[in-house]
DNA sequence: AGCACGCCGACT
DNA sequence: GTCGGCGTGCTC
């Protein structure tokens, strides 16, 4: 039998099945989707399994060393879908196969010499290094690896290539009865009168034949593991290792919340879900409601139901970490059915999540982004919260976006896909207005709350009244009022586009870095400069390196700042700030939060992560403080990015009783995406950007591609991106537009210059033929002189 | 990606 | 004459 193998080497020329042997011990683990150590030149190496063969063009096959699982880590549905994300992403096989796993099964290699012949037959010099060990790991090696090399030819020693497993199963020893109940009471009654420990063991069993941990059983019940190992020789019970998972949220109780009575229009909202799913049908649903229209709600109901079907769900959300609410209420509904997939778990804890869904042990799996992937044979129906999220869109290889793996994948299982969103991306809301879609309309919050009352403030003519604090007098009104009532308050500081960076006021010198085409950021934190892209640090100049003036000094708002600000001008009031610096502790996240929530401060400080799922009733006021930072973007989605983001921080105030108020800083109040913001105006907001997106061929009237070149030689890079782009031009058709080259926004990062091609188009069926040519065609360029080229078919950021 | 093989410059 | 530079091509 012939084994057909993607070996983990992530290069073009090997971007195909490799043929191996199977040694007929193996033939009966060796299945699709199997991960295999195989010899791949002088090294073992990791693959995946495809398929098998009974002839091969090649002679001297090699054969599987052995499996590294015994039972396939992907099945034929993710095989297939790997195939998919190869051909839409152009990304290599080895990738898609590793993206839709947890981290912790890719391999690690590891590379040791190993003394083969007597020590004494090596030079001298050489000796000491296998005086303690026979075997040397080769970066102990140091500088002896000629010699050690030369050594190696005589055979006096060998170079060898291993394969490491990166997880360790986490396994403790259990104790369970071997045989019956009934058995072990006729064994009870022969036992001799003062075999006290053992008869109390054997009770202990006969009430609990479960399975227990060792270490549990002899807490609860004061014997000495001997009197267990005996029962265990005598064959009545049975030692074994098992697999114990590391569970994240082990020590936390969530409470169990029933179904909730649904409104009349989440009735009608959810009515066509639960349709779709008993008639098991693919169609995507957009569930199009406003903050606080209980979206939620329907999620869990839809999922409920499916899984009385015995089947399957996956909840995608926005990086969990973020929202420990939500995780609360999908725990609290559905308790330990619920696995939990997102960037805040170690990757053991990662891996163990897995392997709860790929053993059947849990129905629903919560996560970000990759989550999509879940393991799950029966999918029931998918759910994408925030659906106009980017965080969705994968920004390296393989460069995917997880709501079309879902749509995808629904379409494998039949089963409904629901985007949620209040405020949908253009190319979903223009789906469900052609009906590619089906829309569902929450259009009320829930209990009729009124939405939030919003006020612009223009930061223009606060100015000119000469208020030159980043405070306008309204939010100082605003902030000094809720002070007064013990109401809180949330301030929002849009930081995207708008680092801190240091400029000589005399001269305009901007501390830049050296590598990349762009400034650095200003690091209070550590006094330091740092680059965002190649992480190049330097410290702050004193004086400007330019003209030497004196007056040298950083701008730009950062929260730290504002707190420093904030302290000046209310100094009793408490403030809570939540920003990279004070949430990268684990769980810091959520203590701070908690904190707020329990009213240990007045006023939540933060950046986009205190935009999403903050609840509570205490919030009246909401001040964002620069709204329109990346408005000036170079980027197509910055006025619809803008618009999401102000809608969203507006959905903060007011949740609850209390009724709540915005107020929106800003130095284009006359903006639409700004404007239509204040009045929550989606629909308004749509028409608006459709037009600009229509007349720039954007999308959702056109697709995208975008194809980046970089190399150290800016030149080469234009040269050959121009070549790229003439090629591009004549392969497509007259539709399509190809821009280019340019520059990249970026236009240097970590020294290397880019370029860039634009293609704007409607209908290309042989684009991806195309790209896949250009790519082939600068193989050996990518290779030799160090060329970089990226394609990706519908990028998010265009920097 | 690694690694070996192979063909040209500066050294014992 | 040899050590070692890194260009080229292969890995079932």
């Amino acid at each position: 039998m012939i084994a057909k193998v993607i070996v983990d080497v992530p290069a073009k020329q090997t971007d195909r099945a490799f043929d191996y042997l199977v040694p007929e011990s193996l033939e009966d683990v060796i299945k699709p989707g199997v991960r295999v150590i195989v010899p791949f030149g002088p090294r073992k190496i990791q693959g995946f399994v495809v398929g098998f063969s009974d002839r091969s063009e090649f002679t001297g096959l090699k054969e599987i060393i052995e499996p590294m699982d015994l039972t396939p880590v992907l099945n034929e549905e993710l095989l297939g879908l790997g195939d998919w994300l190869t051909e839409q992403t152009l990304s290599y096989k080895i990738s898609a196969f590793q993206v839709m796993l947890p981290a912790a099964l890719k391999a690690k290699y590891e590379k040791k010499i190993m003394l083969r012949k007597s020590i004494d037959l090596l030079p001298e010099e050489l000796q000491f290094l296998f005086e303690k060990n026979d075997t040397i790991i080769w970066n102990e090696a140091g500088g002896h690896l000629a010699q050690l090399q030369k050594e190696a030819t005589k055979g006096n020693v060998e170079v060898l290539y291993e394969v490491k497993e990166r997880v360790k199963k986490k396994k403790l020893k259990h104790i369970s009865v071997k045989v019956s109940k009934e058995e072990l009471i006729t064994h009870r009654e022969q036992l001799a009168a003062n075999a006290e420990k053992q008869k109390v063991l054997i009770d202990f069993f006969i009430e609990n034949p479960k399975s227990i941990e060792q270490r549990e059983l002899l807490s609860i019940l004061d014997v000495p593991a001997t009197t267990i190992k005996s029962l265990v020789k005598k064959g009545l019970l049975l030692e074994e290792d098992l697999e114990v998972y590391r569970d994240p949220y082990e020590d936390r109780v969530f409470e169990k919340t029933q179904p909730l009575t649904l409104t009349l229009e989440q009735e009608k909202a959810i009515s066509p879900i639960l349709a779709t799913l008993e008639e098991n049908k693919q169609k995507v649903f957009l569930l199009y409601g406003v903050t606080g229209s209980g979206k939620t709600e329907i999620y869990l109901q839809s999922i409920q139901r499916a899984i009385e079907m015995g089947k399957e769900a996956i909840v995608l959300v926005p990086e969990i970490s973020l929202t420990p609410q939500m995780v609360k209420r999908f725990k609290g509904r559905f308790g330990n059915e619920v696995a939990v997939l997102h960037s805040g778990l170690s990757s053991g804890e990662k891996y163990d999540e897995w392997r709860k869904i790929e053993r059947k042990e849990v129905k629903v799996v919560v996560g970000a982004r990759s989550a999509i992937f879940a393991p799950f044979e029966n999918l029931g129906i998918i759910i994408i919260d925030e659906e106009h999220e980017t965080s969705y869109k994968q920004e390296d290889n393989p460069r995917y976006h997880a709501r079309d793996v879902a749509i995808e994948r629904a379409n494998f299982h039949q089963c409904p896909v629901i985007l949620g969103s209040a405020t949908p991306s253009l190319e979903t809301f223009a789906r469900a207005q052609k009906g590619v879609y089906e829309q569902l309309n929450l259009p009320k919050r829930m209990n009729n709350q009124a939405l939030p009352s919003v006020e612009i403030i223009d930061m223009r003519e606060e100015l000119r009244e000469g208020n030159r604090s980043m405070f306008s007098r309204a939010l100082i009104e605003g902030l000094k009022d809720r002070l007064e009532k013990k109401q809180q308050i949330v301030l929002f500081l849009n930081k995207r586009g708008h680092s801190s960076f240091v400029m000589c006021r005399d001269c305009g010198y901007v501390d830049n870095c050296p590598n990349c085409d762009i400034s650095l950021t200003y690091h209070r934190f550590s006094q330091q400069m740092k680059c965002h892209y190649c992480g190049y640090e330097s410290y702050v100049p004193s004086k400007c390196p330019e003209c030497n003036g004196e007056h040298i000094r950083y701008f730009g708002t950062g929260t730290q700042k504002v707190e420093e600000e904030l302290g000046k001008v209310l100094p009793e009031a408490r403030v809570i700030r939540m920003d990279v610096d004070t949430t990268s502790r684990k769980g810091a996240h959520e203590k701070l939060l908690n904190d707020f929530q329990d009213g240990k401060a007045d006023i939540l400080l933060g950046t986009q992560m205190i935009a999403k799922g903050l609840d509570f009733p205490n919030i009246t006021l909401v001040g964002v403080l620069s709204a329109d930072t990346m408005l000036h973007l170079p980027d197509f989605r910055s006025s619809e990015k803008t618009f999401q983001l102000l809608t969203q921080v507006s959905g903060r105030a007011g949740r609850h009783e209390l009724p709540g108020e915005v107020i929106i800083q800003t130095y284009t109040p006359e903006h639409y995406s700004v404007e239509l913001a204040a009045t929550q105006n989606f629909d308004h907001f749509f028409e608006r950007e459709m037009m600009i997106r229509r007349a720039h061929q954007y999308p959702p009237y056109y697709y995208i591609a975008l194809i980046t070149v970089s190399h150290e030689n800016v030149a080469y890079v234009a040269s050959t991106t121009d070549k790229i782009t003439k090629f591009v031009q004549s392969k497509l058709s007259k539709e399509a537009s190809v821009l280019g080259p340019v520059a990249s926004p970026i236009s240097r990062i970590k020294n290397r210059y880019r370029y860039q091609c634009l293609i704007k188009y409607k209908r290309e069926p042989d684009l991806n033929g195309t790209l896949k040519t250009i790519l082939e065609h600068y193989q050996q360029e990518t290779v030799s002189k160090g060329l970089q080229i990226s394609i990706d078919v519908n990028p998010y950021i265009l920097m």
